[in-house]
DNA sequence: ATTCTAAATGAAAATCATTTTCATTTAAAA
DNA sequence: TTTTAAATGAAAATGATTTTCATTTAGAAT
């Protein structure tokens, strides 16, 4: 947790029981969850708590970096946790069948994107992988 | 168009001059639009065309396969066409300049799957790659 | 060509995730 | 302790998308 409020007050974020609580809901739980899943556990910790707090939370850890958002069924949010705090580039996975999420900074992506520059003539400038599949856990239990 | 009409007609779709009409609208421009300015566009044509309407075709298309969905910036979605109206696995990219798409079914994600699923210890189920870039007109422009 | 039926459509209202407003509270700097 | 900008709650606003329902229409049946 140190380490998450050392980002927050190099983003000039105060650091508030809210804050620090959602953050710890994320790093306990490795997994993705909606703006109103969030505010449904916060609501059992704090008698006064709104739901646009939440989202304006998760907006801004996703912009520094200790979130990500991924877009799930029926174009709705979900956010989890990103331990790539530094900025690297990285993608994320999840698990179709716990929703777990994590990151991972293999990206073998330049033979690929000489190959697609060169049938599409595009010069590529930004890539995005997402995957989905099964993580070991769900799938010793299937 | 015949070949677009077939596609309709294989999924039971009917053959209207609206529908025809967002289908060639698309084909002659090879961009990704909201509904809402494909709307725009079908209102010159149109002198009663509800927003409704473009929103139900333009998402029973991408169901068979004529559009694609993607999504642009501020949580809004946009659809192009699509040429690979065969089912086969592709992906898409799309021009940050002049909001040109296109498709295509290079990909060698093999190698890299094996690897993200040793390191990651998940058994991955679905890829997703969406390239963002320069196309060859905007690049000779610049 | 006419009739029939399910699908398509327009207009308006509903939905619902997300954002904004504004008055109040609070973290943390002075 | 005082000060100040940031954070918050509550409520309203926004805005994209969906739904409802009465009417129209494409395409099949006759
Ligand atoms: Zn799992
Ligand atoms: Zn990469
Ligand atoms: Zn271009
Ligand atoms: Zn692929």
């Amino acid at each position: 947790m140190e380490k998450y409020k050392k980002i927050l007050r190099k983003n000039k974020l105060k650091i508030t029981p809210k804050r620090v609580s959602i953050i710890n809901y994320f790093l306990q739980n490795n997994k993705y969850f909606t703006p109103h899943q969030i505010w449904e556990f916060m609501k059992k910790k704090f008698k006064k708590i709104g739901l646009s707090t939440i989202y304006r939370n998760l907006e801004k850890f996703e912009k520094i970096g200790i979130l990500t958002k991924v877009e799930g069924e029926e174009n709705r949010f979900y956010y989890g946790i990103c331990k790539k705090t530094n900025k690297k580039h990285h993608h994320h996975i999840i698990c179709i069948s716990c929703h777990k999420i994590r990151d991972f900074d293999l990206c073998n992506f330049e033979q690929l994107k000489k190959q697609i520059e060169k049938i599409t003539e595009f010069n590529i400038k930004e890539h995005h992988i997402f995957l989905k599949g099964i993580c070991l856990n769900c799938e010793r239990e299937a």
